[in-house]
DNA sequence: CGGCTCATTGATAACTCTCAACGCAGGTGG
DNA sequence: CCACCTGCGTTGAGAGTTATCAATGAGCCG
């Protein structure tokens, strides 16, 4: 465990500079882009950090700007007038942000965990895509991505008991969490990981209140399909059961 | 009324033809393209009816085919191993279905309504989309803002109650219909359409059980808001009570 | 005129929410 | 160093909404 660790920190530590040494170089859009383009594109975006709990963007705004995930978890949110809220989309790292040519953006990003970013203005983004078709071609693959896993969000949030949905948010998270804790079992998916989620935050996912999700997260616990070292780390020790749980 | 129905079934009536006469020739991602390039994208699709009820693509299977919409409705859905069902998305004319560059499908697609499609088989409009990257720009825009709606619907589906569902399924449903009534009230917006659904695919969008979506229509139906003249009619009487309960 | 599907309506049950109290952990200040 | 305070999470009791089960009704087609 510590080896990788220590790895991922010292390329963390690299990654400030320029995108050649960027953490998600060959994961994000720009993995389309040769030397020359990615430099012209690191020319007009600049490197930000944000801390747990910091906005990016608001619900509601006009698109301003854009930006790719260099490390760190974001939720995607929106929210009734009277308060309810619902995150509809969690961004990590490589992944893309933001509402190009356009449009409102129809929901928040805020950071869930630390995170550091990398954005361009909206107008100097959109204008250096329509440029590179390869860059569009990247971000058309990626969205159709999103899409289908949103789509399949949707059936969770529809058709899904408050079982099933704690089951298969955890399934999910493992999957996804995976390359960063470097501790996977057999298909690479995480048995030990830290929640970038607070229980008010899960509920917020699944469609839940917060004491339903509790009341899930504690009969897993009883069941011994799940353990919870504290509250923002998970253990799974029944993989199967969980998936038979997910539905 | 009548002489808009009047030109609608003309311009209908001619669309079995070439893209040039196609009536949904300046709306679907096939406006990026000038003449020459239409002519090229014909010669690789063609036109295919579908009866109400039959299905394009079925959920699971590698994407062999994508399809403009032409005329009518349909709808993408999953499901669950045990039967349950979620319909992702409702595709109406110049609507673009499937999934490009690989990938399976993860979603079924079947018409809700007797429809008229433009099938491309994968293969074929991932080449021609690579070489043509307006095209490209179109399909990505479309993306992005199913993308935005999807998730919109996410909000309504994890925190909306019942009523609220059924209020907003009515307002969306009144403003996508609209162009084919032609019958619309002073924002563009129909206040008496068909609907393209049954009670069980309504639910079927809402998350619901069609015992509740029934018990939700008579309930705006004895509150005069609005009126049921058949089981596929809708007429709204009062707007403004919908989108106030829609939340 | 059956026989069919689809929709409505009613009674009851189940699940999740709401409201409320308590507990745990981390941080601050005496 | 301990006490307290605060935020977050857990647990419990009860209510409310929606699902389930069941029967009836309406429209359509042979």
């Amino acid at each position: 465990m510590d080896h990788c660790r220590d790895a991922v920190t010292l390329l963390r530590d690299f990654a400030m500079s320029a995108c050649d040494q960027c953490l998600v170089r060959n994961r994000a859009i720009c993995a389309a882009l040769d030397k020359d383009e990615i430099n012209s594109l690191n020319a007009i975006g600049r490197r930000r950090s944000l801390v747990a709990g910091e906005s990016l963007i608001w619900e509601g705004e006009d698109s301003v700007l854009v930006a790719n995930v260099i490390e760190g978890v974001l939720k995607l949110s929106t929210g009734t007038e009277d308060g309810r809220e619902q995150i509809v989309g969690v961004v990590y790292p490589s992944d893309f942000i933001g509402r190009p040519f356009g449009g409102k953006t129809n929901h928040g990003v805020t950071a869930l965990t630390d995170a550091r970013v990398c954005v361009f203005s909206r107008g100097d983004f959109d204008a250096f895509a329509r440029e590179h078709p390869a860059l569009e071609h990247k971000l058309l693959q990626r969205t159709l991505t999103e899409l289908d896993r949103t789509r399949g969000w949707m059936l969770l949030l529809g058709r899904k008991s408050a079982s099933e949905k704690v089951a298969s948010f955890l399934l999910e998270l493992s999957d996804r969490l995976s390359p960063v804790t470097c501790e996977t079992t057999h298909s690479g998916a995480a048995a030990r990981f830290v929640l970038p989620f607070s229980r008010q935050q899960i509920a917020d996912v699944l469609g839940l209140t917060i004491e339903t999700v509790s009341r899930q997260f504690t009969r897993l616990r009883n069941e011994a399909i799940i353990e919870l070292p504290s509250r923002r780390e998970v253990v799974i020790h029944d993989r199967q059961a969980l998936i038979s749980e997910a539905g």
